[in-house]
DNA sequence: GGCCTCGTAAACCGATCGGTTTTCATTTCG
DNA sequence: CGAAATGAAAACCGATCGGTTTACGAGGCC
């Protein structure tokens, strides 16, 4: 194991950012992210050029954990159909944690409304990574319009997360069947 | 015809808060807001008790403008199929609008995080209507399972707005047959 | 005319915003 | 050992935050 017992001041501020972002939206100050990460804010700008960069780069280091957790394993042999229902089944999963606020890249690009910003960026890249995902196996899974499809789904997804983070639905029992649906009327076998 | 010529200060000042916080979101400030409204800060903390209550009062006034936009009129003859299509058909043309930034209610709640805002909970009381009205719509249409039907149709509106709102998505020939998918997986004739 | 209400303009409050700078203690390394 | 790099602490900057208060002018009513 390569795990770091001690973290990098930049590393802290990540994970400060990550976090506190998260919980309270963009609107968090950096004296408030500077303190919880116990990093002055001269080393902050020294990382970084600006807070707008910090919370993109806090942003763009959690990609990869994002969509890891979604996504089936890379040796994953089950079929498309089966491979698109994990996705939501990690997502319902996380959507039951106490402290689960909807999906941080969808909070971001809402919350920031300019779609230029560094941030907006990279929440829209990894969507469309997710989305990219989604019409692969739509494709191989022989659905009859895998864009659509992709399409759907992605929709699904973000209106799931939403809706979860602003405490309007659990989840519980709606988004399998709804997903299953979409993938019968595609013709997904 | 009974249109008013001349707004009232409050008026004016709800309007302004529609306005600026749809645009820029509920970051806005009060000195914005009385700028934009030319109204003195002083007549807002008359009116108001907060700039809290005024955002949770400008979204409630527009709460009826909202749901009439959506729903069919009250003599509307159409089959429960079709009336509910017609709320997916009006967001489809509200999110073609080059201003369209989404649902103010969703956006507010995601905004704001706090669900006890006095402004969460008006967000909150708009989409349980809507969701009523769903529920009603799926129940006279023999739907197998209105209440299922009705969260699907709730989730796929906010997250059909969402990314409209975002410019993740144009929702071109994409709502229509994702909503008919599900009116007739439940059984909706 | 005299009075009272209404609302604007603007000063003011302490706090915080994003960002810069200075100071000083510690660590690193030749 | 001594020089250089690092980074925390904190003062500081002008601007803005939500909110209060003062001052003054424009109307209506007796």
């Amino acid at each position: 194991m390569t795990t770091e017992v001690k973290q990098s001041t930049r590393e802290r501020l990540l994970e400060a950012a990550a976090t506190l972002t998260y919980r309270d939206g963009v609107i968090i100050g950096v004296d408030t992210l500077c303190k919880a990460a116990g990093v002055s804010k001269r080393s902050l700008y020294q990382l970084f050029e600006s807070k707008d960069e910090l919370l993109a780069a806090s942003l763009e280091e959690r990609s990869a954990a994002f969509v890891a957790t979604l996504l089936p394993a890379a040796d994953d042999s089950r079929s498309p159909h089966e491979r698109i229902l994990h996705v939501f089944d990690q997502l319902e999963e996380q959507a039951g944690a106490p402290d689960f606020q909807g999906c941080r890249y969808l909070a971001a690009q809402i919350e920031l409304k300019d779609q230029n910003h560094p941030a907006s960026r990279v929440a829209h890249r990894v969507k469309a990574n997710l989305t990219a995902f989604f019409r692969a196996e739509a494709e191989q899974g022989g659905a009859s319009d895998p864009d659509l499809l992709a399409r759907q789904l992605i929709l699904v997804f973000d209106g799931a997360s939403a809706r979860a983070g602003i405490g309007a639905d659990r989840l519980t029992g709606l988004i399998t069947p709804t997903v299953a649906t979409l993938l019968d009327a595609a013709g997904m076998h």
